[in-house]
RNA sequence: GCGGGCGUAGCUCAAUGGCAGAGCUCCAGCCUUCCAAGCUGGCUACGAGGGUUCGAUUCCCUUCGCCCGCUCCA
């Protein structure tokens, strides 16, 4: 199973450089390890893809806006976002069994191994925690690319290449919030590349160091602001409907499980089934501290179920980071909180204090249990400094200000790319009237996503008539969409160079089309042929092309 | 960075210390051509460098690259 799977994958990849969708980066030089190129096929592909994703997430609604932030950002903002100490990690390596690791990790893993390897160097209390070898220095590896940002070559000039798009939007929040007509809740999308100096890049395209993210930050109102204005607020429990419309006093499990959902729509509308991919919820003590759930859409790759998209409630954290690094609010002021709160006595407002320092201190406790695996409480001081936490936000939000929590659902436009050929890719069996067995290879591509739409041929291209008809034919739809024309070989020939294509039409001119202006259309999948008109055409493609 | 495997045409594979071949693909043309299978022709390769040798794709050395493995989460 595993080989046949690693041999679909070879086959994919030989027919993505054959068809030209993929290429190694650089290839007449060597390559470079982690970079791929899009070929003619493989850049309409992804067109289509960020296409489709931007209708659905941005234009299609009315509460998400658009961003296109540089890759280049000040420093400071990997500084506030965590990623220039968490991404610098400090590596190790066992001079025995060559095991790569995080230096600070050592001791964790020697923890949990069950046999514990004794130091092969006497006394020495930092060794291999599987075989007890001895390690190199630790020497800093930062997943970020860094360089240098004007003409002199001075660290105080170091910049770093974007290892997420996210970070522009908390950046720009306050502009594209002043400037949008929009208001809490809603989002910012963006698309672009962003750059991990990753330490193995393997399978495929699937972690490249050069990607491409479609990221969505969609913010909310805290929980404790629609206590305040609704008096209550709605959880998973009360069974929300989250096919409809979206609605205000929704809490942020809500809203995470709604875009949970969206993210499955989409799938399905470029062509993942449900069936095909599967939702993982992580598990508290996997939540990195500040998130408060976190959801992978996972794919069963050839070589393995790996994550597609994730789809994480990052609470306040970002936006707070922000605050703190650059002393610039990241508050939103909510006039309809403000005004539901005139309305409340001074003994309500303590009593909403109370409730909201009891409930900070139970969650940051359990967060912290579960991460350490085992009971923990909070120090008086430690409590102390929650409570006076809580009670600043809670008179924040007697103002009607607040920091926006955030849903973020994040996906890689390469990885759905590959997650959308392993799906399509099927090499069929296929016998002739004659019995003759023969491999059909044929790309399933939603036609929504289908780097070619149509391809047409005269059926004899040596027949002025038909060349000129198929050729008129030809002119009209590629103003529409893009169209392939091709007069090489033999009918059948062409169908499936078409096939590996995975272009869902092929439009054929022949005698009859000369008479009555009726064509034949074969079908990629069904490889079945019906006459029809222009017009004809034209309504059953836009059918299928429609969102 | 370390270990293992592999480098001959776009792909799959030959052969050889003495002119590097085939099949498929691709391109041009022929054939009144609706599912890759006819005919003619064409393009394209010994990863790179050095050594031994009259002569190296072949033998030796070095180097480069690719794939797989080392808890990087788009």
């Amino acid at each position: 199973m595993a080989e046949e799977n690693k041999s679909s994958l070879d086959a994919l990849s030989a027919l993505c450089k054959r068809r030209g969708f993929i290429y190694h980066s650089s290839e007449i030089y060597g390559g470079m390890p982690g970079f791929w190129d899009y070929g003619p096929l493989g850049c309409e592909l992804k067109q289509n893809v960020k296409q489709a994703w931007w209708q659905f997430t941005v234009r299609g609604r009315e509460d998400v806006v658009g961003l296109d932030a540089t890759i280049i950002m000040h420093p400071r903002i990997w500084k506030a976002s965590g990623h220039l100490d968490t991404f610098a990690d400090p590596m190790t390596m066992c001079k025995d069994c060559k095991k790569l690791m995080r230096a600070d990790q050592v001791k964790d893993i020697y923890a949990d191994q069950k046999k514990k390897p004794q130091p092969k160097v006497a006394g020495a209390e930092f060794f291999c925690p599987y075989c007890g070898g001895e390690l190199t220095e630790p020497k800093p590896f930062n997943l970020m690319f860094k360089t240098v940002v004007g003409p002199i070559d001075d660290p105080s000039n170091v910049a770093y290449l974007r290892p997420e798009t996210a970070q522009a939007i908390f950046a720009q929040f306050t502009n594209v919030t002043a400037t949008s007509r929009m208001a809490v809740p809603y989002g910012i999308a963006q698309m672009g590349k962003s750059f991990r100096n990753e330490v193995t890049p393997r399978n495929y395209t699937f972690r490249s160091r050069e990607f491409e993210q479609m990221e969505l930050e969609f913010f909310i109102r805290p929980d404790e602001a629609i206590e305040l204005q609704y008096g209550h607020v709605v959880t998973l429990a009360d069974k929300p409907d989250l096919n409809g419309p979206v609605q205000d006093d929704w809490g942020w499990e809500v809203w995470h499980k709604y875009w949970v959902e969206q993210r499955k729509k989409f799938l399905n509308a470029v062509g993942l089934p449900t069936e095909r991919f599967v939702e993982y919820w992580q598990k508290p003590d996997e939540l990195a501290h500040y998130a408060r759930a976190c959801v992978d859409i996972e794919y069963d790759f050839p070589f393995g179920r790996q994550e597609l998209e994730g789809i994480a409630a990052r609470s306040d954290f970002d936006l707070t980071q922000h605050q703190i690094h650059s002393k610039v609010p990241q508050t939103v002021f909510d006039d309809p909180l403000k005004q539901a709160c005139k309305k409340l006595t001074d003994e309500q407002k303590a009593a909403f204090v109370a409730k909201t320092q009891k409930d900070w201190l139970d969650r940051k406790q359990k967060a912290q249990s579960a991460k350490a695996g085992k009971e923990i409480v909070f120090s008086a001081d430690e409590a102390a400094a929650v409570a006076a936490q809580a009670k600043a936000f809670c008179e924040n939000l007697f103002d009607g200000k607040y920091v926006p929590h955030v849903i973020e659902p994040s996906a890689g436009v390469d990885r759905l790319m590959l997650a959308l050929l392993c799906e399509a890719y099927e090499e069929q069996a296929l016998t002739d009237e004659k019995g003759k067995a023969d491999v059909r290879t044929v790309l399933h591509f939603h036609p929504k996503v289908a780097p070619v739409k149509v391809a047409i041929f005269p059926l004899i291209k040596k027949d002025p008539d038909q060349d000129r008809i198929a050729r008129e034919i030809f002119a009209k739809l590629q103003k529409k969409v893009n169209c392939q024309w091709d007069v090489s070989g033999a009918i059948g020939r062409r169908y499936r160079r078409q096939d590996e294509a995975g272009t869902p039409w092929c439009i054929t001119v022949d005698a009859q089309t000369v008479q009555d202006g009726t064509f034949t259309v074969r079908e990629r999948d069904s490889m079945t042929q019906s006459r029809m008109t222009y017009g004809e055409f034209l309504a059953k493609m836009y059918e299928a092309l429609e969102f």
